[in-house]
DNA sequence: TTGATATATTCCTATATCAGCATATATTGG
DNA sequence: CCAATATATGCTGATATAGGAATATATCAA
């Protein structure tokens, strides 16, 4: 089997970097594809592609307006990530670190006591 | 060119679901990767890989410990995914929705006044 | 209808998986 | 040193990209 495909979730959508671009982009409003495409420097078919595999995970929709197309970000789409990632903020709050540091010291105090005993 | 390697971010390390229960299950402590390969139900070898992918992005670190290997999860180097997504917030909150909708109305009542003056 | 603009799709190539299996390496106890 | 346990690496096959270039499709305007 190979790598899960980029349509299978968001989070493999999303491990594109000019694909998170696009999503930033996107945050300021509707726009159509060729106005990412400038913005960003991409050709006008990479920008087709990526928009697809944005559209069939539902991080964005899109809407017909005249010739153009006018896609939309879907932030909701993104939730379940930043829900996973959250489960693990105590890992970078300070206010953790100092609690771990608290804990390996009660640890160590318990080894001594330890060895104590076992002399 | 191909999709970027599993090893250049934490992004793409990350889209790989079985490498996400390996940092779920690592986030109760270290483990050695016999211990991570029984409770998953992985093959050890496939385990060994996930854990190389890992680490070469920073989201584990490993320590010797006789035979075994301790791999201890690293939960900052997820802090990147976390802060990316959570400038797109809003869009998950009720009170944006509600913010969304008051504005679209506001639009609303402008497009009207345009029409007004047209005539 | 025809031309022009905007967007989508197709074909091609080089590359990077991921799983399975076999095997190599490391560490410890005796 | 040898056997046993724990882990890492190598190889293969099937698959899925992502970019470039060319082309197809859609919609509007005259």
């Amino acid at each position: 089997m190979a790598r899960l495909a980029t349509t299978s979730d968001a989070f493999n959508a999303v491990a594109e970097p000019q694909r998170r671009l696009i999503l930033n982009l996107l945050a300021h409003g509707e726009r159509p594809v060729n106005y990412i495409a400038g913005s960003l420097r991409f050709k006008q078919p990479q920008v087709s592609k990526h928009l697809r595999v944005l559209r069939e995970v539902g991080l964005v929709s899109v809407r017909g307006a005249g010739q153009q197309r006018l896609y939309k970000l879907n932030g909701k789409g993104l939730k379940p990530i930043h829900d996973w990632t959250k489960t693990f903020e105590n890992f970078w709050n300070e206010s953790f670190d100092r609690l771990d540091d608290y804990l390996k010291k009660l640890q160590k105090r318990e080894k001594s006591h330890e060895h104590k005993n076992e002399k």
